[in-house]
Formats: structure tokens, sequence, C-alpha cells
DNA sequence: TCATTAACACGGG
DNA sequence: CCCGTGTTAATGA
């Protein structure tokens, strides 16, 4: 199991490192489980050790969309404010694989800003990175058309994976993207035959 | 025109 | 048999 120190050796001092495993929890969570829910108060700050965080928003007409993933190292910067504020979340976090997250007690967030140099940058990148993902989801949204979508989507598991195969199922795309199954599977049928990728059953493979 | 919805057949596990 | 997939026909924006 990846510890808090592997994941951060880099991005923060000994001490710092040292009072995220006295004060945080490590949780573990398997594919597909809610780690935040829409609606739910933020306690804790979660840093993602090993595995990969689906941050999805959802409109009232059940409808779904993914807005970006986090990954080893990364942390829900929405959360930051949350936890701060204490306000309910405005987005669902779901575990794409099995993931292993440090929570940590939002009472020591503030202070720690003022103590750790890299902590405070830390949460600053991260707010920027975040942003920035978020900006290209939404170019992605109003500039681009259904199937460059499915291109960006399937490459972009991919490089998270590190592998260009991709377990998933046509009718999970759809959810993500929110749109029908019908697209999905239309699409993808073209862009097989266009040479991109191969087509199995609950399997992709990027070309 | 293109997406969505519903419905159906096919096939693998 | 159940689920994922591929397709079609009808409907709507």
């Amino acid at each position: 199991m990846t510890t808090v120190q592997q994941a951060f050796l880099g991005s923060f001092e000994k001490e710092l490192i040292a009072e995220i495993e006295e004060v945080s929890v490590v949780k573990q969570f398997k594919a597909g489980e809610i780690i935040m829910d829409i609606g739910q108060y933020i306690k804790a700050m979660p840093l993602v050790l090993d595995g990969v965080i689906k941050i999805i928003r959802e409109d009232k007409k059940e409808g779904e969309l993914l807005l970006y993933f986090l990954e080893k190292g990364d942390t829900c910067a929405l959360s930051i404010a949350c936890c701060v504020g204490s306000k309910k979340s405005e987005i669902r976090a779901i575990a794409d694989v099995h993931t292993t997250v440090a929570m940590i007690p939002n009472q020591y967030l503030d202070s720690w800003m003022g103590t750790y140099k890299t902590w405070r940058n830390y949460v600053l990148e991260s707010y920027s990175n975040r942003l920035n993902e978020l900006l290209s989801t939404v170019d992605n949204i109003a500039f681009s058309q259904m199937d460059v979508r499915i291109m960006n989507y399937l490459k972009e598991k991919a490089s998270i994976r590190n592998s260009q195969k991709i377990e998933i199922t046509h009718q999970v795309i759809a959810n993500d993207l929110n749109t029908s199954r019908v697209v999905v599977s239309r699409i993808l049928k073209s862009l097989e035959n266009q040479g991109k990728i191969l087509l199995q059953r609950n399997n992709i493979n990027l070309l």
C-alpha cells in the first residue's frame, strides 16, 4: 500500500509529512464506490495516495457530467473551500479504480497554510491545476463534437491507466459524457472503422 | 440534421 | 439467463 511518504516525499518537507501521517485517516475505496456525494458536508480533505477518482457534476434532472480526474498526489480543490466554510459538496467523487486516500481533518488545513510553505504552494497549485482541467473540459463540451469528446475521453483514460487497453462499457462512457449509449456505440463503431480503436466486449484498444 | 428513446436480436459468460 | 453490444424506427430539437 502506498503511504503518505511515498506519494508526497518530493513535494512536502519531512515535518509536514510526519504531521499528515499523524492526523490523517487512510481510507480505501473499491472501484465504483462513492467517496463524496452531492449535498454531503465535508469534514476532511482527501489526498490521493493511489488510484484514480472521478469528479462528477450532476444536474437536477439526472444529467451527469464528468469534470475531471484526480490521480496520485492530487487533491480535490473544491473540498478545500468546502472544508474551510463547512459547506455542502457541489460534486460527487467516485473511485474509478481501487483507490487509497488520506483524509485530513479540516482543523489542520488553515494553520498549515502559515506553517508550511510547501503546503501553501500545494494548495494553490492544486487550485490552478483543477481550474485548468475544468477549462479544457468546458472547451471540449462547447467546441467539440461528440466523436472528438469520446476520443479525448479514451485518451485520458489510457494515459491515467498507462495502458492502451481500457476496460469500460459504452453505458459508462455515455453517463460520463452525458449522452446516450446509442450515440456512444455508433461513434465507437465509426472510430473502429477508421482504424483508430479496436472494440471488444468490455474492452477498448487505442491504436 | 443529428440526438434520444424504445425496442429487438445476437452472443459470450 | 443476464448483460453488453449493434442496429433500427419513431420522435423531437
